[in-house]
DNA sequence: TATGAATGAGTCTTCATTCAT
DNA sequence: AATGAATGAAGACTCATTCAT
């Protein structure tokens, strides 16, 4: 437990992932993060044979970090719309939130046929299906949502969400937007006044 | 115009053109193009000093063969509804086109740096924009669409669709989710029977 | 004597005899008799500065357990030629025997500068040399062997053999091959009907 | 015929020639091989892409010079005499020279694996023994050789003037022993005055 | 004795780029 | 316009060897 191993691991998945934050993934290298480190070349290659290995288990950590988010707030009888409108103020912060994301290197990980049949982003997106058809269901089952297809909404919910974060990586995106697309969403499950 | 020079600067985007695609932009190297050309070095830089550049007219030249395809139909008095029915249609078969498109090419080069503050994404969005804000503009004064709010309706439409088109690239999408898309930015925008 | 180290250093030499006889000399690394022997860089190193001391006593060993095969059952009185046919039994088994067999590794350590001027191998040969001496005396004094020129027949012998073992590990020799040379030598030193 | 590309071959080989017959094999990196030919890095592996390709291609051209030497002779009517004893006295000195040959190196490359089923070793060893074939046969119908075993007669003279050459480069081989051999193996093929 | 993290040198290999022809 | 040999820099990777624990 603990061991002095484990601890040079997690500086150098700390220190590589602002390269692969800054950089993407394929213009990070071996070199660059022995740089970053201060490790030296075989000190580096003692725990990581590429930065391929270094970046699937970051991704790895980040994927495992997060929890389930809704499931404890239904448990505990919060209304759904509440619950929505925070998640949603959550996605609009981050859809702002142009720097720091790992979206180039992961784009360019998983888009260089490193992409497996069961690759982290695809457990990812399972495991977000999964909680959104949870919040819907319940608005929908206690009247807060309107009734809409399920899958559809998901759908277009985590889909624009993607969209704004990974062109937002691209090129400025209108700061109102991240706004406009949350309060779309809202109208198309809330029903009232809105309308 | 139309010299030889020019010929071989066809042939040479055609053929990188499909390696970009394949292997998206970092990994395409001079060689490669040369290999893939038939040319030899010395014959490839001749016309084009590196990849960037190479692919930056690819880009233009695509963006460039975009036309209007709302003007027209506006023009001649075709129905909100018939002309927003096509579009969409077009795009759902789009979304699900996964093969063949340039998208990690394109996050590759514009992700790193190379996204110049008016650069060929920039533009094709500030069009597309344009071309959509007239269509909901003429949609809603012909009182076929819903009174939405327009900007908010164009960001939703397009970066959902561009969500999908990029995580397409990344992992296998849910051939249904281009249909629910679609589906759900019909019922935004048309009122009527659906709700 | 007898200390653990000791022990240490056996299990070294018979876990890197294995890997000299299947990778030659060159190709072993300290790094493989680390992982071959379950030691810890260091540990090893305690015990081995580099694979040539290694193999220098793994040599050393192997030439002081032969014996001097020939003296006792000289002694014994034993026939001059049932001693040779018994000699030559071992050699052909021996040539036939490809595998298993240090030549490769033997070659790489000897050829490339390590063969000082009384390495294991000359002191080997000599002593090979001395075994056969004695053996082709007695067989020529007690009118056994035809009288041949004692140190031609030695040559004839013991080059022979070694050109089959060494060949044997670059290329697949005829299996009749050790038979053939066997053949010869009993011809060349035994008078008889053969002739 | 003849191209640039060509010439910067033959260099390569002649200079790779006397890198491996210095240090064999294993210990010629490509490194050395640029800075004995004053190639760049680069340069060199535009022509080969390992010292294994360099080698192979050496070892062939080495075989490829060899003609059959006994064919013309034959042919001319030469005694068989005269022919054993002309080869005879070139294998003489070929075993006397141990420097300028490649035999650390051809054990090294083929002993480690390199040894395919049709290497270029065994390709030369069976046209050797055509060649002798046809002399022994030719010496034995026009009687001045004793009617020896053919097979049996080829084995003994290549074998032992291998194992002299082999190991003349492991260790200093007594100078008289090539005369040795070649001794015998006159005394085994040639009746008369010597029994 | 033994561990295993760390170093640093050395080699391999690939490219962008140039240039004589 | 075009060729293809050549350069040199950069990055990948592996090891022998050391050292604090």
């Amino acid at each position: 437990m603990g061991k002095k191993g484990d601890r040079t691991k997690q500086i150098i998945k700390a220190r590589a992932l602002g390269l692969f934050a800054r950089k993407g993934f394929k213009d990070v290298t071996m070199k660059d993060v022995c740089e970053a480190t201060g490790l030296s070349r075989g000190g580096l290659y003692l725990h990581y044979g590429s930065t391929g290995e270094i970046f699937t288990e970051i991704v790895d950590d980040l994927m495992n970090a997060q929890r389930d988010e809704f499931g404890d707030k239904i448990a505990r009888g919060m209304s759904a719309k509440e619950i929505l409108l925070q998640v949603l103020e959550r996605y609009k912060n981050e859809m702002a939130d142009t720097q720091g994301s790992l979206s180039v290197a992961i784009y360019e990980f998983f888009g260089a046929g490193n992409a497996g049949r069961n690759n982290a982003l695809l457990r990812q997106y399972r495991k977000s299906r999964e909680m959104w058809r949870q919040l819907l269901e319940y608005g929908i089952r206690r009247g807060e949502f309107r009734p809409v297809a399920i899958d559809a909404a998901f759908d277009l919910i985590v889909f624009s969400y993607q969209g704004v974060r990974m062109y937002g990586a691209l090129m400025d995106v209108d700061e109102r937007t991240p706004g406009h697309i949350v309060s779309l969403i809202e109208t198309l499950l809330l029903p009232g006044g809105k309308e």
